[in-house]
DNA sequence: TGCTTGCCTGGAGTGCACTCCAGGGTTCTA
DNA sequence: TAGAACCCTGGAGTGCACTCCAGGCAAGCA
């Protein structure tokens, strides 16, 4: 285990529940159990087996395991990775840029300083796009208090 | 003037001033004009002339006025219209609603509770929208401290 | 043994929100 | 009054993120 892919896989075992305890919360999953098909993972992430598919082509997955019939079976780590992505994209961040961060994974440790760079590069995007959506807010605040208002007056005064 | 395009325009002039005080703010526009060019309207909105022709087509926009030779000439009320249009397109709001609500607005004061409605279920949608870029952040927060810890160890121990 | 179900692949298709084009008229400045 | 810059229209094209299809293999089971 040389490469890390999310950073808890870096801790040594013994050491990870409690750094878990601080890390986000992850997919529900069956317990003892570390190979999934296409499908339950489908089920888990709220993705269709296509797009699994598709986030595969385009290198947004790691290496995915296949069965002895050439079937793929997703590990715990590659529901974790699906995790972080659904974050990703949340933030409205484009597929492409996603893939770019995979490919610095995949890269090694070499790239952690990227890795970082890319990641608060995000962080600002988020907290713009949340002051934007409360700015929205407000003003549909303001709309909705309107229209309230506009319901409680009779109808023949006010607006007009 | 019987149908109300956003909520400080049913407002009679005289009060209007003390109304907008708590209104949120409008795109910047030069003073004591009603009358923009396309491209004028593009420069304070950010939208390019297409989009902004593109809107009016799909029935996005009110009647949009016209000089004597047809060019269009955009009023403060188009601004303000376009302001808030801006707005629900950041919540990630589809232009096919948005075109509902246009069409709300041009069917009369009657579609009051409508709007209202439909304000609502994009104020909670926003709510949600700003939980889960939260959510992200922490996710992000999380892995960004890891990588800076990362930066701060010697690169021999640590992840591994 | 046949049937259903699930999975595989490369490639084509879809929906959304623009974005651009061709061909032509209008407005401004020198 | 000429040239550049701007605006008009209908319709076609683009980029993104999926989404689906055809044709075929493999496993479970009646």
């Amino acid at each position: 285990m040389t490469v890390m892919e999310t950073t808890d896989r870096a801790i040594p075992a013994d050491t990870r529940t409690d750094v878990c305890a601080s890390a986000p919360p992850r997919h529900p999953r069956p317990d003892g159990q570390d190979a999934y098909t296409i499908s339950e993972v489908a089920a888990f992430t709220g993705l269709t087996a296509h797009t699994l598919r598709w986030y595969e082509r385009i290198g947004l997955m790691p290496h995915i395991d296949r069965s002895h019939t050439g079937q793929r079976r997703y590990s715990n780590r590659d529901l974790d990775w699906l995790g972080f992505v659904g974050k990703l994209r949340l933030t409205g961040m484009p597929v492409a840029d996603m893939v770019r961060y995979a490919e610095l994974v995949r890269a090694g440790e070499h790239t952690y300083g990227d890795r970082r760079e890319l990641l608060e590069a995000t962080r600002r995007d988020v907290l713009t796009r949340i002051a934007e959506l409360q700015d929205t807010l407000a003003v549909l605040d303001f709309k909705i208090g309107f229209y309230a208002d506009a319901g409680r007056r009779p109808v023949t005064e006010g607006a007009r």
